[in-house]
This record gives structure tokens, C-alpha cells and sequence, in this order.
DNA sequence: GAGTGCACTTAGTATTCCATCC
DNA sequence: GGATGGAATACTAAGTGCACTC
């Protein structure tokens, strides 16, 4: 396992140093608000190039349920009266004022749940296609190494399935122009991994960690018995066709031609493995005295050593989790025994000169290892899905480490072991050449051909060996926008359910069966709050909640009918929040505690299965995570349809960062306050006052000049120049536009010291609402969305100026 | 209906890059 | 050209939800 000769694992230059870097861990402030504002839509016909190893098809599909006239919108545009309240930016939790002035005519006047017969209801079934079980296997794709990239698959079918469902408010367009490839509901029903489970069956219906051994041997046979022809030059043939524009932010293509499937021939070149260790040989201290440690004892010591000054070592299960698992390394005879007795100093320390000298590095140092290894990994940076060059998002295997769990997590501290080839499953086209294992004399674990799925190899998590970590294409990728698309497109199609589903919920308030009433209350939170639906965890996962599984202790009612919670939620982000409530929503929250402890389910009856499968009932689809994209895409577009005012630019942008805030602030997205915060407010400040004072000066001598006298010396004794008073009332001018632009940054920045902004443009708000206010507004896109934005949201940049969501 | 496997999205933090200032 | 700080990017943990089995 560990070659100390070794520092260049498959071209890539040993940085052992680089996989100990460390990370603080730093407490949160928190805050909370709320808003719920609604909007309506226009509807794009969009046109769709799909493009292949062989060909280029075009069709325009009217997308389902966009047939919807901006005349419509006026009839959405019903505020849910959500008052903010002043503290939102401050820290202190919230007062959000909810539902008492949503009485009829509201989002919660009763219902008129109809049957549909329409095609809202059709949810479509897949019929999966067939792989090829005898060509699953490296052998088989071993000797079709030589057919053209492209293989024609069968075509999928559908099929329909009926519920009856709460009638969206517009009407919809006849069936027959719907296209099943932006119905995003009907995905939802399809019968999953068929492929899959037949490959399975082939494969002895194990599951694949049990699977090791047979799946192995026929690749590896494979890769023994007859040499590959090189990846690398075969996918160099479609390089050199592909230029930069081949990248699919320049399509608009749906990729995959049938509901599973996802790609047709799809060739990559794997994945790259870290360095292997490469020893130090500094000896770290055992009772005061130094100690012999084997390479592989000594890189364990040395993830411990990088991480001493962060908070992980604050924290008695880190330690502990850390030493069991050491201790298996090091041997139960080993002279060391005990965690508190050692000094890692020594190693600390050598990490940091090494940190030291890199930075000491000079810039042409620097840029000459930086495009080494570029070079290295260049291969590994794309794939070609259906002829189309494609870039990789995670093509790095993940080095091994100490497990840095969030929060209070059971398992931080463990050994995260060293991935090899015989660890990852590769999935690859059935023709594509199969790419040589990096490490010599390694196997891959096995070779699949899935085309319903997205994935190009996966390993098991070493810390949780039932789950996986995946390597994906980039988000820039075709695959990826297609399922962004759908996502914002289901979103939206909730906007036209949404008065149904709010009177239906308000209906079951009272209901008597508690079940009913269970999740009537929580998709109530689920919408009003935002709040995740909140899966079952197990043991050795931190302990945190979502609204589905919400403890007694989470809500506090506060009469009349206030509720307080206070949770940890995803990541251990603390949620607190004040909100007052519809009094029948309090009153069943005050029902649901009595009798139980603090740490007993508020939701008993519930889990989030029958909450999706009830909310599936009202919208084909529907699922607790599209509430989430719901309220933060209407909350934008909202927002800024009602804060454009006109102005420059930057003071657009202003309205856009306000309208962006706020949605982080519904979603919670919260960061770490940066360490040098307080020296930035202090420097700033001090600038501020320095500005003031030449203002002073400034006014002081045009008060002189204006009166024929010299200006005033300088701070050395000097004197000035002698100004004119126009120039000095141009500087005093230029002075105080300074001056305000400071307090404006200064402002800003302790606004946002706690407001992640990132994660909800990333992953809430639908692009179409940005592209279209920038276009409405002249605002140029990069004001708004930075470079890998753009490429991401390539699909959504040739949207209509009057979009709406 | 509970439990689980699997595939994917969502999330915060660490690191790197790059512009600006002195 | 070094320091600084904000933006961009990389990394990987932690969620959601569907399909399947029992």
C-alpha cells in the first residue's frame, strides 16, 4: 500500500501536505424571516437540439402547462400578507405575522378539488430499457470496442396512471400538445431501474457491496487478458472535432431520449487518484519521547497533527473516534496507548513550514506546478456524452482523511481510508474503451453500462458503507440543466395548484382524523416556513430535524398563537424563529405536545413517505422539497418586480442583492461569520472617520478661499495648494460620494456577515426570473451570475424578456 | 407500511484566484 | 511585489425522495 518512492500517482505531483490542511469550525448567529409573496408566468416555446455522435435533430416541444398568458398573472397576485419583522436583520429572531389576514378571499379560501381527466393526472409509467446483460460485463464491451460510439437503444413507452388531484387554477392546454419530455410530474411514477435490477439479476441479485468479488472478475479479466486500446487517443478523435463551443452550454438539449434513459454512449476516462503518502519521518512525542511510527501510522498521526488547531479537537468524540480507529493501525501492543499522552507538535509544526514554503513559493514556481498538473488531470476533466464533450464535476477520488461530520456527529474523527481502482464501480457506454486503472496492477470493483443512470463511477463512503459517493458530470453539463429545468419547471406548475393546496390544508386544520390534521399542519410549516421535510435519521447521524420529525422540545407555543422553534436543522444550522400562526394551526400544535416529552415526535403520525404521497394526491409530483424552490423563485420574482424602480445599474443590482437576501433568509442559509470580520469593520471605520476629517478640512478652506484667505496647512505644517472653490466643492463632493459608499459597504457587510447568498441562486431560484428582469431591465447577466452561473444556467439564457415565474 | 438501496440535490466551508492598494 | 479581501471554485457532508423488498 504505501510506496514511499512514490509521490506521483498517475502523473499527479505528490502534495502529501495538501490533504492535512486544516479547517475551523466556528459558531453561528443565527436569524430568521419571512415572506410569501406570488407571481404568475409567461410561456416560452422552446427549442430543443438534440445532438448525437452521429446526428442533430431539432423539435420544439411546447412545454406542458406554459401555455399560460401573462394576462393570467394578475389573477395569482394575491399577497399572503407576511409581515417581516424589524429585527430580521439583526440576530434576533423573528416575529412573522401568518395567516390571520388570509381569510376568504386568501390562498385559504375553500377548495373545489375536482377529478381531472386532463392530462394533469396522466402520470407516466417508463418502460425501462433493456441492457444487454451479456454485454455488461468488460468482456463483452471489450470485444465491441470497435462499433461507433453511438448505439441505438429501444425506445421507452408510457403508460398512464390516474389519482384524482386538486384542479390547477388555469386551465390547461389539450393534451395533445403536451410533451412528455417537460411534463415534470411524470418522471416521478416511473418504474425505476429496471435495467438495474436486471443487471442485478445477473449479477446474482446481490447487492453491489456483496457483489465484489464476482462483479470484479470479468473486468479485471478484461483489462489482464488483452491491452486497451488507449482512452485518452480514442476520445482524442472526438476532441479534435469538438472545440470549446462542443461544451453543452452551448446546447439546448434535452439529453436522453427516453424517460430512464439518460444517455446513449457516453465514454470518460475515469477518475484520478490522490498522491499516495509520502513520509515525513518527523517524529511525533509519546510521554515526552519521540517515537517510531510506520508510514502508514505515521499519515494517520499526520491527519490528526494538521487538525490540531481546529475546534474538532475540542471535542471528546472526535478524539475518541479518532484514536479507536489509530489504534487498530497502530497495533495493541504498540507503545502507544493513550491519545492525551501524545504530542503531535512535532508534525504540526513540520506542516506548517511546509504550508511556509509554498506560500514562499514565487509566482513562476507556482504557475509552473499549477499547470503540471492541469496537464496530469486534463483527461480526466471531460467526458462525451452522446457525442457531446462534456465537463466532469468531481473526477477527483476524495483523499483519505479524518472525517469532519457536522455538528455533533457520531462518527467524526474516524479514519476516512485511502480509495483505490478495486473500491470504484465505473460506468461507462457498452463501447466505449474501458479506461486503464491509474495504479498499476489495480482493478476497477466493476464495469456497468447504465444508461438510466447519471453517474460516470462511484465508491463506497468508507465512513458510512452503505452509501455511496458519486462522480457526476459538471453542473455546466446538459444532464444537469435538463434536471435543473424540470425541477424549476414543477415549481412552477405548483403555482397554479397552490390556492387548492393551502385551502385543502386549512380545511384539514380541524380535521378529526389526526393523521389528516398531522399533515395538514405540517405542509402548512412545510409552505409558510419553508422548513425540509425532515427524513428519519439513523443513530450514527447528527441529530438534527426537519419538519416531519420535529420534537416536542422544537416548537414552544406562546398564547395567543405564537409559535417558537428552535432546531437544529441540515448541517446542524441552527433554526429559531417566532411566528405567529392561524389560531387553528396553534391550537393543533398545542394538541399535538400535550401528553408527550420534550423528546417525543411532535408529528407522531407522520414521516415524510405520507406526506409525499398525500401532497402527490393534490399535484402530480408534488414532494416537501418543491415548496423549498416555490417560495424562493415567487419571493424573487415578486421582489423584484415590485423594487424596480429604474436608476443605474449598480442600483438595480442593489434591489436584486436585497430581493436575494431575502430569500436566503427563508431558506436560512446561514455562513460563518469570516474571522477577520472585526478587523474589516474597524479598518473600515477608520477610513470612514479619516474621510470625515478631510471633509472638515475641505469645508474648513472653502470657507477660506471663499473669503480671499489662504487654505489652511497641512497635518506636516506644510501649506496646501491654493484651490479654487470650484475644485474644492468638486472634492468635498467626490469626498462625501466616498463616505456614503463606505457606510453603504459597511452596512452591507454586517448585514450579510451571517447570509449565505450563494446557495440559494445556486439552488432556488429559478434562472429564468434573473435573465428575464436583466433583459427587462438592461442590466447586463454578469452583474447577477458569475461565470460557472452562466455556464450553468445556459439553458435558461435565451428565455423571453417577459418571463415570469 | 416499514425498511433499505440507490441516485440525486442541497449545503457550508476551505482553498484558490484575482483585483486593488500601498 | 507583498498584503488584503472579496469572489470564484473545489470539496465533500448531509439532505430528499423514488423504487423495491419483505
Amino acid at each position: 500500500m504505501y510506496d514511499p518512492t512514490l509521490d506521483v500517482c498517475d502523473g499527479v505531483i505528490a502534495e502529501s501536505m495538501s490533504e492535512y490542511d486544516s479547517q475551523d469550525d466556528k459558531p453561528l448567529v443565527f436569524r430568521r424571516n419571512s415572506a410569501t409573496p406570488q407571481q404568475n408566468e409567461s410561456n416560452p416555446e422552446i427549442t430543443i437540439i438534440k445532438q448525437n455522435a452521429s446526428n442533430v435533430m431539432e423539435k420544439t416541444l411546447k412545454e406542458e402547462g406554459q401555455s399560460r398568458s401573462n394576462s393570467e398573472d394578475s389573477d395569482d397576485d394575491k399577497p399572503l400578507s407576511v409581515k417581516l419583522s424589524s429585527g430580521a436583520l439583526n440576530g434576533n429572531s423573528h416575529h412573522i405575522r401568518m395567516g390571520s389576514n388570509l381569510s376568504c378571499p386568501s390562498p385559504y379560501t375553500s377548495p373545489k378539488p375536482r377529478i381531472i381527466k386532463g392530462p394533469e393526472d396522466e402520470m407516466l409509467l417508463s418502460s425501462e430499457l433493456q441492457l444487454n446483460a451479456g454485454a455488461s460485463n468488460a468482456e463483452s464491451s471489450d470485444s465491441d470496442e470497435s462499433k461507433p460510439l453511438a448505439s441505438e437503444l429501444e425506445e421507452p413507452s408510457s403508460s398512464l396512471n390516474k389519482r384524482p388531484l386538486i384542479q390547477p387554477k388555469i386551465s390547461d392546454p389539450s393534451p395533445s400538445k403536451k410533451a412528455k419530455l417537460s411534463e415534470p410530474s411524470a418522471p416521478t411514477n416511473r418504474k425505476r431501474k429496471q435495467p438495474k435490477a436486471e443487471e442485478a439479476a445477473a449479477d446474482d441479485d446481490l447487492p453491489i457491496s456483496n457483489r465484489n468479488k464476482k462483479s470484479t472478475t470479468p473486468a479485471s479479466k478484461v483489462s489482464d487478458k488483452k491491452k486497451r486500446p488507449d482512452v485518452s487517443a480514442s476520445l482524442n478523435k472526438v476532441n479534435k472535432q469538438s472545440n470549446k463551443a462542443d461544451f453543452s452550454k452551448s446546447l439546448k438539449v434535452p439529453p436522453g431520449s427516453g424517460e430512464g434513459q439518460k444517455w446513449t454512449t457516453l465514454v470518460h476516462n475515469g477518475v484520478i487518484f490522490p498522491p499516495l503518502y509520502k513520509p515525513h519521518g518527523v517524529k511525533m512525542l509519546y510521554k515526552g519521547n519521540p517515537v517510531d511510527l510506520t508510514p502508514e501510522q505515521e499519515e494517520v498521526a499526520t491527519m490528526f497533527a494538521v487538525m490540531l488547531e481546529t475546534e474538532y479537537m475540542t471535542k471528546p468524540k472526535f478524539r475518541e473516534n479518532f484514536m479507536s480507529d489509530w489504534r487498530k493501525i497502530l497495533g495493541e501492543k504498540h507503545i502507544i496507548q493513550n491519545l492525551e499522552d501524545c504530542d503531535f507538535t512535532p508534525i504540526y509544526e513540520w506542516h506548517q513550514r511546509e504550508k511556509e514554503k509554498k506560500k514562499q513559493m514565487s509566482t513562476d514556481e507556482k504557475k509552473a506546478i499549477k499547470e503540471e498538473k492541469m496537464k496530469q488531470e486534463e483527461k480526466y476533466t471531460w467526458a462525451v456524452v452522446d457525442g457531446v464533450k462534456e465537463k466532469v464535476g468531481n473526477f477527483r477520488v476524495e483523499p483519505p482523511g479524518l472525517f469532519r461530520g457536522r455538528g455533533e456527529h457520531p462518527k467524526m474523527g474516524k479514519l476516512k481510508k485511502r480509495i483505490f481502482p478495486n473500491d470504484i464501480t465505473i460506468n461507462i457506454g457498452k463501447d466505449a474503451p474501458i479506461p486503464e486503472p491509474p495504479i498499476p496492477g489495480e482493478r476497477w470493483k466493476e464495469i456497468r453500462h447504465d444508461n438510466t443512470v447519471t453517474w460516470l463511477a462511484f465508491w463506497n463512503d468508507p465512513i458510512n458503507p452503505k452509501e455511496f459517493k458519486y462522480v457526476f458530470l459538471a453542473a455546466s453539463s446538459s444532464l444537469k440543466g435538463q434536471s435543473d429545468k424540470e425541477k424549476y419547471e414543477k415549481s412552477r406548475k405548483l403555482k397554479d395548484y397552490i390556492e387548492g393546496i393551502r385551502a385543502a390544508y386549512t380545511k384539514d386544520f380541524a380535521s378529526k382524523d389526526s393523521k389528516r390534521r398531522q399533515i395538514a399542519v405540517a405542509t402548512y410549516l412545510i409552505d409558510k416556513l419553508a422548513l425540509r421535510a425532515g427524513n428519519e435519521k439513523d443513530d450514527d447521524e447528527a441529530d438534527t430535524v426537519g419538519c416531519c420529525t420535529l420534537k416536542v422540545e422544537n416548537v414552544e407555543t406562546k398564547r395567543p398563537n405564537i409559535l417558537k422553534f428552535d432546531f437544529l436543522g441540515k448541517d446542524s444550522i441552527r433554526y429559531q424563529n417566532e411566528v405567529e400562526v392561524e389560531p387553528r394551526v396553534f391550537s393543533a400544535i398545542e394538541q399535538f405536545r400535550s401528553g408527550k416529552e420534550g423528546g417525543d415526535d411532535l408529528f407522531d403520525q407522520l414521516d415524510t413517505s405520507k406526506l409525499n404521497a398525500h401532497l402527490k394526491e393534490l399535484m402530480p409530483g408534488l414532494t416537501a422539497k418543491v415548496f423549498r424552490t416555490y417560495n424562493a423563485s415567487i419571493t424573487l420574482d415578486e421582489m423584484l418586480s415590485r423594487e424596480t424602480k429604474g436608476g443605474d445599474v449598480a442600483e438595480k443590482v442593489v434591489v436584486y442583492q436585497h430581493a436575494n437576501k431575502e430569500v436566503a433568509i427563508i431558506c436560512n442559509h446561514q455562513r460563518t461569520v469570516s474571522k477577520s470580520h472585526s478587523a474589516q469593520m474597524v479598518r473600515l471605520n477608520e477610513k470612514i472617520e479619516e474621510l470625515k476629517g478631510l471633509l472638515k478640512e475641505l469645508q474648513e478652506d472653502l470657507t477660506r478661499v471663499n473669503k480671499g484667505k489662504p487654505p489652511l496647512k497641512n497635518s506636516d505644517g506644510k501649506p496646501k495648494r491654493n484651490l479654487n472653490p470650484e475644485a474644492l466643492q468638486r472634492k468635498i463632493a467626490q469626498t462625501n460620494t466616498k463616505i456614503e459608499k463606505m457606510e453603504r459597504d459597511k452596512e452591507t457587510k454586517e448585514d450579510l456577515k451571517t447570509v449565505a447568498l450563494g446557495t440559494s441562486k445556486i439552488n432556488y431560484l429559478d434562472p429564468r426570473i434573473t435573465v428575464a428582469w436583466c433583459k427587462r431591465h438592461d442590466v447586463p447577466i454578469e452583474k447577477i451570475f458569475n461565470k460557472s452561473l452562466l455556464a450553468k444556467f445556459a439553458w435558461a439564457m435565451d428565455v423571453d424578456p417577459n418571463f415570469r415565474f
